[in-house]
DNA sequence: TAGTCAATAGTTGTCCTACAACTAGTCTTG
DNA sequence: CAAGACTAGTTGTAGGACAACTATTGACTA
């Protein structure tokens, strides 16, 4: 069978991977900045898709900032390069980041533990009591080389339990994949930070500054699975956010 | 004439103010966090509009965090409380937000001059030359007492005289908006900073400590308007910012 | 009784066709 | 040459239809 839904394989929404090819294509300079793009109709005829599946998909790259809809003129790549797809509006794990980056992404594991939640941790993730919750505390490393420390608090109170072993030791985010609950949204906040506490290692800043990335991620049902706080070490990392009306 | 198209005046699209209504009365707790909004085809039949524009606008919330569209179930309210609106993704003036969270806010101007634009101003403003440019020095007030300080400049090769000269004591968004080129997007960069250099007046933090957003505006037909540096106290403003996939 | 499954009503996802509104050119006209 | 009319192309909105999915109810079974 080859309906017109599955030419890209893959369960996402039609909108979804046209809008995830078209990206692609852009990303690799198929189209140049400035320059119009293939008109609606045209996408829905070589796509094989309705023009609203094909609008939809355009919406969403028009909200990631990658083009430009003009109405009666067409729609256009906007001109801000590489650096829209690395940025902070879309939610990525950090190894992905790295990756995308171009550096080879790992982790070193300094504690992993399963301990009852702290205040904050019960209120961020919206615990009713101190419930166990897995707590990690691991430095990002770019290349070999650490780049963040990151505090992380994982909700557990509904997950497998080798699942929760599985996350002790290697990527939060692909663990989660496998049962399908990887976080849809994460709501973060930004702070300048200067400490002597943060950090372990010869690698670490000597003038204590540090990015905070403080963010608690929600799964598709709204409910909170993860609360951590990342430094980032200065100028080993850049923090890009598109902002639109 | 009371076609349905202006049962709410204005001469934005159809979609941006069917937005922007249901936003308002989520943001209104019309409904509550995790409730469920109307269906589409009954927002359809009471906006009079068809089912194609309200389910556009419900995107654009979708993507702006405010709502969950789940198929075959429904539009949920997500539960981010009054974060969201005041977050960083989307482009609001300091000002704007400033009195969105409630405060008077207010500008003081240090420096306000007109010169040629430096090696690094060329490069962010897609300059071809040392053009003139409109350079500012001021410190951002929330209800008179300091937040932040912003160093910016100005693209003022395409913009009439009288503008450059409003723009050199009022709002920088305001003035660009009676001629109709208010930016329409901004990519911004993070940073933590430590720094003699930076602000004045005995409001200044101690530790030198800052945040700084970094940013390009854009006109809607892509062209760099303004460059700006912004640093903030640390601790006198909160950031947010929004994530999806 | 408890558990499983089938049926069903309600909702979002996609499709089709048509036309309105707008843009950027070309052509006409003075 | 300039200004306006015209036109082809493109996005915005409309309306109706059906597919795909969700959540609930009720019937049936072990």
């Amino acid at each position: 069978m080859n309906t017109p839904a599955d030419q890209f394989g893959g369960r996402a929404s039609l909108t979804r991977r046209i809008s995830d090819d078209i990206r692609r294509r852009i990303l690799a300079k198929e189209w140049g900045p400035g320059e119009k793009i293939h008109s609606e109709s045209e996408l829905s005829t070589t796509y094989k898709v309705s023009r609203v599946t094909v609008r939809t998909a355009l919406k969403t790259l028009e909200y990631q900032g990658l083009v430009d809809i003009r109405h009666g003129s067409g729609t256009y790549v906007n001109n801000f390069g590489r650096s829209i797809p690395t940025g902070l509006n879309e939610l990525r794990s950090m190894s992905e980041t790295i990756s995308e980056l171009g550096y080879e992404p790992g982790m070193e594991y300094k504690v992993a533990t399963i301990r009852p939640a702290t205040e904050t941790e019960i209120d961020k993730l919206r615990l009713d009591n101190p419930d166990p919750v897995l707590y990690l505390e691991r430095a990002v490393l770019a290349d070999g080389k650490a780049v963040a420390f990151s505090y992380d608090t994982i909700n557990i109170s509904s997950l497998p339990e080798e699942v929760v072993e599985e996350m002790k030791q290697g990527s939060v985010f692909a663990s989660l994949d496998t049962i399908n609950s990887r976080p849809i949204r994460a709501l973060a906040e930004v702070d300048a930070v200067i400490s002597k506490e943060i950090g372990w290692g010869d690698e670490r800043p000597a003038n204590d500054l540090f990015l905070l990335l403080q963010q608690v991620h929600y799964a598709g049902d709204g409910e909170p699975l993860m609360y951590s706080k990342t430094y980032f070490m200065e100028g080993r990392f850049q923090f890009l956010i598109l902002r639109t009306r």
